[in-house]
DNA sequence: ACACAACCTGACCAAGCGGTCAATAAAATT
DNA sequence: AATTTTATTGACCGCTTGGTCAGGTTGTGT
């Protein structure tokens, strides 16, 4: 380790220090405004104050509000594509889809307000990410369908339809992000505990795994 | 029947049969414009353009922006009340859950654009309608709850979390208003058809109530 | 026919918006 | 130490927004 790497790049790269933490914070504050405003009733003076930046340094990192906008989308859309990595090692339906339901849960969990930002996104009718949709999306989707006949085919689980599957997965786990103000108001105004969270995801695995008729891995 | 209420009251209330066609014209506008834009992203302007009207006019039958949206919003909360119909008078919960389901997909397909109005609504913190939350909605809820624990404890379906389970079902039937346009892309661009609909009710009944391990009436 | 109330609307306004820019400060390079 | 590059910011601008209002029009009761 040269002293330069251990002293973290004192006089080299303090500016790509200083540029990458104020990014972060940009991008944080404006994942949270966005999410709590929309796109349309968020504005620039609001994410610039939460970043504890003046307005006008947002417009020098981010040229527009577009352009912020769009970071804070893709940034999310790239968490979401690394929780699939859960369904692809896997030897049956029920590590796969239930290591995927942990995985996403966890997600909404962690993230609310990156989902709510896509949901906002795609309700809107994805202006900025409609090209996603129709490539990786697709593309995704595609071999993960297939993934699932092979399931079905091999007499793993019961003959669903695999789209509508993925669909079921992709709402009942993302609600925990997208509508958690409605359910934590049904739960007397307080945010879930940990035993909760165990609880929704247990019922929701229980509930899909024995709907879909999955066998484990050993046959 | 009287000859004034035959002719549906030509002179006397022409005024109310003007009043609530425009309010009908904007409330449909809003509706859709709110779904579309979101709150924030929504003018009065737009949604007066949409409903044929000049801007000052809807500010005659709407005082403010703010007490149109909660107009819209209160409007498609009544549609979902009334879906719980299907609910109550079932014996046993494959024909109440399945009629729930039946009844919340059609919604999704006949008014996507309330559903995402109330999507975002909550997602945004529910500024608006918090105490239907926590009135109606949770005596809703806590009925229904109620009656699923009887269900369970007639032997009728398996012990799973009535809370999430009733979670489950709001996630997926409105995941398909909510994400249509993602659902739309993956379809190939092409709207679902009468056959994909039915699909999608058919195979969201089949794993939940398999899920949740149901029995019909016939004990 | 008259008077009164309800309805309609073009023109207007203050406020807030996204975005710009010139001037300044700080850091890196020479 | 000088100079160039990068980062910062207060002040500002054109534009759109929600909302107002005076004045005109239409419908209703007498």
């Amino acid at each position: 380790m040269t002293e330069t790497a251990r002293i973290s790049r004192i006089p080299k790269a303090r500016r790509q220090q200083i540029r990458q933490a104020n990014e972060t914070a940009i991008l944080q504050a404006a994942e949270k405004v966005f999410a709590e405003a929309g796109y349309g009733g968020a504005t620039m003076q609001l994410i610039a104050d939460m970043a504890g930046l003046p307005k006008a340094n947002l417009h020098y990192y981010f040229p527009t509000k577009e352009a912020l906008y769009r970071r804070v989308v893709q940034n999310i859309f790239e968490i979401w594509l690394r929780a699939a990595d859960s369904f692809d090692q896997a030897p049956g339906p029920v590590e796969g889809i239930g290591a995927y339901i942990d995985a996403k849960m966890e997600i909404s969990r962690r993230h609310p307000d990156g989902s709510k930002v896509w949901a906002s996104e795609v309700m809107h009718g994805a202006p900025v990410i409609q090209d996603y949709l129709e490539t990786t999306l697709r593309d995704w989707t595609e071999g993960r369908t297939a993934h699932i006949r092979r399931w079905i085919d091999e007499g793993r689980m019961a003959p669903v339809d695999p789209q509508h599957l993925l669909y079921m997965l992709w709402a009942t786990t993302q609600h925990y992000a997208d509508f958690g103000h409605q359910i934590e108001t049904l739960n007397g105004g307080r945010p879930l505990s940990d035993r909760d969270w165990q609880k929704a995801k247990d019922t929701v695995k229980a509930i899909i795994l024995r709907g879909i008729g999955a066998t484990g891995s050993d046959t």
